[in-house]
DNA sequence: AAACAGGCCTAAA
DNA sequence: TTTAGGCCTGTT
């Protein structure tokens, strides 16, 4: 990419964007500390580099592309936050922990073929099953001397056997990724249309793909799909609520950015330790 | 060695 | 409608 396409932008205040607890949170797998405070990652086709310096996060990129959208950035997290505190203490701590987060406004198809690959896996592999379908199915894309990949289309995968996907070492998660991939390319499942339908009727289309439950949909609704009172419940979450919520606690009651209220106690569910659970 | 990982599917009560 | 067992692969 020539340098007059490259762009460096002003993202944000850091106070209002956290790159690590974005790119870690656990709503993506393809962002990667680069070793100087950095993230490097590709989206929309497109190789960027994230930082901070000076109080502010910056985004050097190969080319335009949605950035704003994809970090959520017209969207006043404060406000929302502030109608999370008062539920419990408990949610008060998970609000503060998660402070800097956003939820990124992923690819629609990329968000849902990820998190099929998610399912009973951990994070390192995750990571590594996906970054082996980029290399070989996605396009190269050089950045910064580096070749990256993007994110295979679901056309380029929809004719694929399993036995295709044998590389990636994904197990029994390689037909999953194929019916949904088919039904994408075929337009049997619209997932731009899914966007602007109601979050039960893309949850339950959604839930037609092979190997997409409850958990999977309701992860590509809330990170691919924009729906963002979706409120998927793993077995983090199912922890999480079941030691500091009540029996019949209704996440109904965190409003349509239900949402983001879940990422902060999965994310303070995980990384603030097990001591939460004892 | 055996159990478990950010589920889901099928079969069977 | 709920429950048990199995599933690829990798790590502990």
């Amino acid at each position: 990419m020539s340098a007059e396409t490259r762009e460096k932008v002003y993202l944000a205040a850091a106070d209002a964007l956290d790159p690590a607890k974005t790119f870690e949170c656990g709503q993506c797998f393809r962002w990667r500390a680069d070793g100087d405070g950095g993230y490097t990652g590709v989206a929309f086709g497109t190789a960027a580099r994230v930082w901070t310096e000076n109080g502010t996060v910056c985004l050097d990129a190969d080319g335009p592309a949605p950035w704003r959208d994809y970090f959520d950035l017209e969207t006043d997290y404060g406000a929302i936050s502030r109608d999370f505190l008062g539920v419990s203490p408990y949610m008060d701590e998970c609000v503060a922990f998660g402070r800097g987060i956003r939820l990124l406004r992923q690819e629609k198809w990329e968000a849902l073929c990820t998190f099929i690959l998610s399912q009973c896996n951990n994070i390192p592999r995750i990571r590594g099953i996906v970054e082996r379908l980029c290399a070989a199915f996605g396009q190269p894309v050089r950045f910064h001397g580096e070749t990256l990949y993007s994110f295979p289309s679901a056309q380029v995968l929809a004719p694929l056997a399993p036995e295709d996907l044998a590389p990636l070492r994904c197990g029994y998660r390689a037909p999953y990724v194929l019916d949904a991939a088919r039904q994408v390319a075929e337009g049997r499942l619209d997932l731009d249309a899914l966007s602007g339908a109601c979050c039960g009727d893309s949850l339950n289309a959604l839930k037609c793909v092979s190997g997409v439950g409850e958990k999977v949909a309701g992860c590509a609704n809330l990170f691919g799909l924009g729906h963002r009172e979706a409120f998927p419940v793993d077995v983090w979450m199912r922890r999480a609520l079941k030691a500091h919520f009540p029996p019949d606690f209704d996440p109904a009651v965190f409003g349509e950015n239900a949402g983001l209220a879940q990422q902060y106690i999965f994310y303070y569910a995980r990384s603030g330790g097990k001591e939460n659970f004892v």
